[in-house]
DNA sequence: CTGATTTATGAAAAAGGTTTCTTTAAAAGA
DNA sequence: TCTTTTAAAGAAACCTTTTTCATAAATCAG
């Protein structure tokens, strides 16, 4: 049961390794191999149950075939099921993935781009953490295809894929003032990141625009989550006046719903609630959860076409390119008016 | 900025590969390699940002610091969260994992089970599905390092780490029953699966110890979302005694839930409810659902344990171990005795 | 001073493929 | 009949490392 390698087809069929690898790599007819010849090893290689190894075959050729994967944390519904769906994609065309996440920590994704680099990925697809411009660009430099999604670097020209982050925190926003929502706080992380910064824009624009005032809460990122819980908490008891919050990511909002039911604030008569990023519960709450939901299908697999069109038309054509999908928001029980202002 | 390799410093530096993979290698000493050369070679090592190329090493050594981890589907809130803690602790010891999802496929699964083998990886945890019982048998045979979870062959002598399925059905089930439920349902998957039926041999014998009936329903393994919903609701329509009921598995316990609220069935007075598997917003639920919790943490860091002792140690020894973990039921409101039967 | 060690380094093989270049024999063209 | 093509297959280089073995000089024992 031992593997068994080209050299030793060749040697039991007493043919070369080039006839082998030809034949095996289907390109018998163009090198004039035999019928005979090809059927006799096509046969006695599937008797054998014959495997190539993937690292001699990549180191050769410099294609591996696998793509590197680097998200934020892979236990985050958001991001699982946009992995799921990349992972399916590239399944489909032949690639496998490698992933990690990144914690958002900019040395633990240096160091493992280097990895991804040192196994010779054909590509990857990242939602950079902060401060990781200089290997992004040099990655590019390098000719590496690279497809940066949900966040990006404004003045790198990578290939990106995002979803309109200001219409959609805008559009959020809007429709609880619509909703008679008068003291609408936004809370969200303390983040330099384009997203972060697109939802904060799209929020105080709607405000402005209704003549309202911002209350803004920033979260620091790596604040654990029984904390995040209790700032919450505390944010929303020293201003009581608050009737209705925004959350800028899923994260934040699991922590704000549990301050607000440790409040015992109704929802939405107390207490308008709209989240971006929905999950999968949000529908069964009771109240329902409004939600801005990414279009994670799309998301997902406009990234692989992009980083697969690099990678088979030797890049350097179609980079540069910001895909900007719209998202959509729910709009269910907890962000409704009839509901909130009897 | 193109990539530098062993040769080209040695090159650069007029010394041999051999004296360069030394130093490298921290294998300067036994090898007599003098402190000057030394110190230069890794000066300059430094100086162009050397990277070994893992391909290459790989192929050489037979090593790959690279652990193959399948699950079901990672876009499973439990799976997510057992593959997070894998890569934390493998990455501590410094392997990195390249992952998938079966999607329960035993065919997908045998691919993915080639492609890893000829990419070399250095050990598997899978989660297997029914009907990969050869090819787990050979790669016990072939001596690759592997550890199941979640769920095993019982005549198969794997390493196993699992909870203890039989005991946390019976005890949730139990819990029902001190609640005063009395016609408790289990709606579980059609599945020979170990992890299954020993859920259902759990749920069994705490109905017989109650002298209680029977209320099994079993929902085929492939069913899309909706029809488990529909089918949910359909089979709680027809048995309007049923008064409680147990899911294995959190993607029923979605179902359900959602069938439940469509047949506007208040939780806990009209129906008591325990999920196998806690889900982050299950405490969050208006009433909080009770669930029983797997130790995550533990599981994937005693398969990790397990799994890098084999590899170190040169396997053939721990094998054979099925490690039993004790999962939690966290008590809530969705089985209340006191809400339940006031 | 000679033979045995030790020190410091390099040459070459090996891992398992792919690919370019040859080689040999047969077929085709002149 | 002699040269040119083409068919069929093999030899060898190459990708990058690791590792065994060899070599030369220096040191040491006697």
């Amino acid at each position: 049961m031992k593997k068994v390698s080209l050299k030793d087809i060749a040697e039991r069929l007493n043919v070369s390794k080039t006839t082998v690898s030809f034949v095996l790599n289907g390109k018998a007819k163009e090198n004039h191999i035999s019928e005979a010849m090809t059927q006799k090893i096509l046969h006695y290689a599937k008797e054998v149950g014959y495997m190539p190894n993937q690292l001699a075959k990549g180191l050769r050729t410099g294609e591996t075939k696998i793509l590197g994967v680097m998200v934020e944390d892979i236990s985050d519904p958001f991001f699982s099921s946009i992995t799921r769906t990349i992972e399916e994609q590239a399944y489909q065309k032949g690639y496998k993935i490698v992933y990690c996440s990144t914690e958002n920590d900019p040395v633990k994704t240096k160091e493992l781009l280097e990895v991804y680099k040192s196994r010779q990925v054909d590509g990857f697809i990242i939602a950079p953490p902060p401060g990781v411009e200089q290997e992004v660009q040099s990655l590019l430099d390098s000719g590496l295809p690279l497809v940066l999604f949900d966040r990006y670097f404004p003045n790198i020209p990578t290939a990106n894929v995002v979803v309109d982050n200001l219409a959609s925190a805008h559009r959020a926003a809007q429709h609880l003032v619509f909703n008679n929502y008068r003291q609408i706080a936004f809370i969200t992380l303390d983040s330099e990141q384009n997203q972060m910064q697109e939802r904060l824009t799209g929020y105080m624009k709607a405000m402005d625009e209704n003549e309202q005032k911002h209350h803004i809460r920033k979260i620091p990122f790596d604040m654990p989550y029984s904390q995040v819980v209790q700032t919450i908490e505390a944010y929303l008891g020293q201003h009581p006046f608050i009737d209705a919050v925004l959350f800028s990511t899923s994260y934040l909002a699991d922590g704000g719903l549990e301050a607000i039911k440790n409040l015992n604030l109704r929802i939405p008569h107390d207490m308008g609630v709209v989240v971006f990023d929905d999950e999968k519960l949000f529908r069964l709450f009771t109240p329902s959860i409004t939600a801005v939901a990414q279009p994670i299908k799309e998301i997902a697999s406009t990234a692989v076409d992009l980083l697969l069109n690099q990678i088979t038309s030797g890049q350097k054509q179609l980079v540069n390119k910001t895909t900007i999908l719209p998202a959509t928001l729910l709009e269910r029980d907890s962000s409704v008016a009839a509901l909130a202002k009897p």
